[in-house]
DNA sequence: AGGAATGAGAGAGCAGTGCTCTCGGCAGGG
DNA sequence: CCCTGCCGAGAGCACTGCTCTCTCATTCCT
């Protein structure tokens, strides 16, 4: 089982998720295709194994730059955490695309090995809000809540024992899915050819200003 | 081909881009696979009919949403965007991973193609502050600009016309990649099984919070 | 008017894919 | 000693993208 999934994060450096092969996983492994079938229910499986692989390790990079990072502002923790998934994903485009790119056909990721690795990105972003918030960092965002939201967050904020103020928590959400936004514009290459000669430092100054909206 | 765009767009409404089949095409418009290619060199280049076709079609709709919003306030204005972007994602969850999701292969979008039907949504964006900001009611963003971002965004001004103060144009560019990520997040599913119970709303809060960063 | 050139579809074929089914060998346990 | 479970091999099905060649009708030119 390791190797397989040894074999299939290699064929995924040279080839997008739509391309991995199960054949081509067997042939490296030295076996029959068939053979393949006795470890791995199907391709979609192979497919929710790489993504568990994938999620584990861009998560621990990004925790590990986070906790370099423990000593400077919020802020700079948060370009910590975008630096890291940013420099992670232009390594590996293909795993990258794997978890933030076109989700596999019908394929529908069982919540129950994905969820917690899937998480930990965000949960490192919130993770450095509620240090800030602890230590009186975090000014509160003012702004309406409506009702449906304002009971996610309570949930997710018991879940997750945050006392972070929930507006901050909404905007948090809202930082989360632009910073993996902005580094999917880079990995797939959509601010358009040669538009950005610096994205490095175009990202830092992005997160910048994503975290005034966040109450830093 | 104009016969051979449709039944590609209606094939990408219960499939993948990755699923797009040139002989399903080819059965569909009843005729032998081989025949296809007198028209189109390879999947490849149907993918790129199709991309542009996409592009411009969401592109007319936000332009159009905008239009509508012409009269209220740059902020409701963007969100409007916003929401337009989102609503044709939702209703075309595949077409919208054909420009917004995992690149093709070793596929590279013909620039000349799909470059001007595919910054239709960010000049849209960068449309209204730049009517907002001819009003007086754009404020100036403080913050530095590294000297190759601001060469960057010195050669879009002039390409494009625009008065707007050059730290505005990067949170603006800012703001594009995280509206387009806020959209894939949720088109995507990638916020989590039941994070959000009004996305709508949801999306709305964000975006009157990005408003702020781009000096509204 | 007759022949040449062009365009377009048909069909066969190649290499590759995911996946299933059946068979044969090989080991450990009652 | 035999039986049961595991595991790899092989054949096969239906599908894919793509190429090549053949045929046929139409059109154009002399």
């Amino acid at each position: 089982m390791r190797d397989i999934v040894r074999i299939g994060r290699e064929q995924l450096a040279t080839s997008t998720p739509a391309q991995l092969s199960l054949r081509a996983v067997a042939r490296e492994l030295g076996v029959v295709s068939s053979a393949i079938y006795r470890y791995v229910k199907d391709r979609d499986a192979l497919l929710t194994l790489l993504i568990v692989d994938a999620y584990d390790e861009v998560g621990a990079e990004v925790e590990a730059a986070v906790h370099d990072a423990r000593d400077e502002s919020p802020t700079a923790q948060l370009q910590a955490a975008a630096r890291a998934l940013r420099a992670w994903g232009l390594r590996e485009p293909s795993r990258f695309a794997l978890l933030h790119g076109t989700p596999v056909p019908g394929y529908a990721a069982p919540a129950g090995l994905t969820n917690e690795p899937g998480t930990r990105f965000v949960v490192a972003l919130v993770g450095i809000l509620e240090r800030a918030h602890a230590e009186g960092r975090v000014r509160e965002v003012d702004g309406e809540v409506p009702a449906a939201l304002g009971a996610d967050l309570e949930r997710i904020a018991t879940e997750y024992g945050l006392s972070l103020p929930r507006v901050n928590l909404a905007r948090a959400l809202g930082l989360w899915s632009a910073v993996v936004g902005a580094v999917t514009f880079e990995v797939f290459d959509q601010y358009g050819p040669g538009t950005l000669t610096d994205p490095a430092g175009f990202l830092d100054a992005h997160v910048a200003g994503l975290a005034g909206t966040v109450g830093l």
